[in-house]
DNA sequence: TCGTTGAAAGACTGATCGGTCTCCCTCGAC
DNA sequence: GTCGAGGGAGACCGATCAGTCTTTCAACGA
């Protein structure tokens, strides 16, 4: 039972989720390098202690960080969405870019935290890299899983390819282009008439 | 007349070249924040009154890197390598993935210093985030010059799609996707072939 | 009732950050 | 000669970084 979960008041929250929920807005926003401890307790309104209880050491709050980011993200609302709005394998694929379009024109469009670490953490080596890769992977999973459907020949490479559509796009939206998805998904429907 | 051009020997360059080098190695590689001033001071031998002599702020500096990078990466490289390889128009466009294949072999493959600094400062009032994009929309205009030289109707979409394609290979290529270049100049064909 | 646990508050450490300041040396113009 | 500019060396500044430690308090179960 505990009073570790949510019971309705906000204020009431666990510590830890309090911890997750300031870490998942600041570094998806700012970037993991740029924010420090201290903004984290600040927000969270816990003590410093605290955070220090429930996780090891920064890198292990980006880890965290991320792991929530895929569930919230990439589950909870990119795969959710491209489910709810198509049925048809191919449907999905191009609905991916709906999505996209509606993300592009949030003023506080914060880009894609996995693309963002892997480049602030450009060390193949580093922890938080590797996790950004990984579930950049897992993106690409569900993309595959989507082109088998659709019957696609070669699904791995072809989930690559619409991947490397779905990334330039989120940069060029990072960049002031809010129609950055048409543009991509245009790109995809080429690729896709090509396809068996 | 002045001491401060290089005069064959590497060691006795001007000190305001000694820091431009030495910034350019540590920024393109590490990224901007991840590289302190005293990096910058050590790897350029240089004292630190000189570096703050030549230039106002890391900011300032950051600033000269980027415009540096653009006179040897996107102009002394990508630009002349594409004119190098090929001479149509079109074949241009397709030789951009052709150089970008031999980049993304190297073992220290960099990426694009441009998308890094507007990923690593999300504010789009920083000037560091608007000389990003300011470059990056100088890429776009030598796309785009090329793709009216191709007599392809709406140059200027054509050339921000065309750079989706260049983005997102950059991005696949810093998750380790070795093949990313080859993957997006088939996308280009697809692409090309729709255009009228 | 007592002991344990979780959490708040905040002092503290050593390292590093960007940036300033002082001192000294050398070289070249006059 | 002298003088001034450019540059090297390094002390120094206040701020911030990640991380540790101590104290206090409230809620809980036995």
């Amino acid at each position: 039972m505990a009073a570790t979960d949510t019971e309705g008041d906000p204020a009431a929250l666990g510590a830890r989720e309090r911890i997750l929920d300031a870490s998942y807005h600041l570094f998806s926003r700012q970037g993991v390098q740029a924010v420090g401890i201290d903004a984290i307790i600040t927000r969270s309104g816990v003590a410093r202690q605290t955070l220090y209880r429930h996780f090891d050491s920064k890198q292990d709050l980006v880890l965290a960080f991320l792991e929530r980011r895929e569930e919230l993200w990439t589950k909870g609302w990119l795969q959710a969405e491209v489910q709810r709005r198509a049925s048809e394998p191919r449907e999905r694929l191009l609905a991916i870019f709906d999505v996209f379009g509606e993300w592009f024109q949030q003023d506080d469009y914060e880009g894609c935290s996995f693309i963002n670490v892997i480049l602030e953490m450009p060390d193949r080596a580093d922890p938080i890299h590797r996790a950004g890769t990984a579930y950049l992977a897992g993106i690409r999973n569900f993309l595959e899983g989507l082109a088998r459907a659709a019957g696609i020949a070669d699904a791995e490479a072809f989930a690559r390819k619409w991947h490397i559509l779905m990334k330039g796009s989120i940069i060029a939206a990072a960049e002031g282009d809010r129609a950055a998805a048409v543009r991509a998904q245009e790109m995809g429907r080429a690729v896709l008439a090509e396809q068996a």
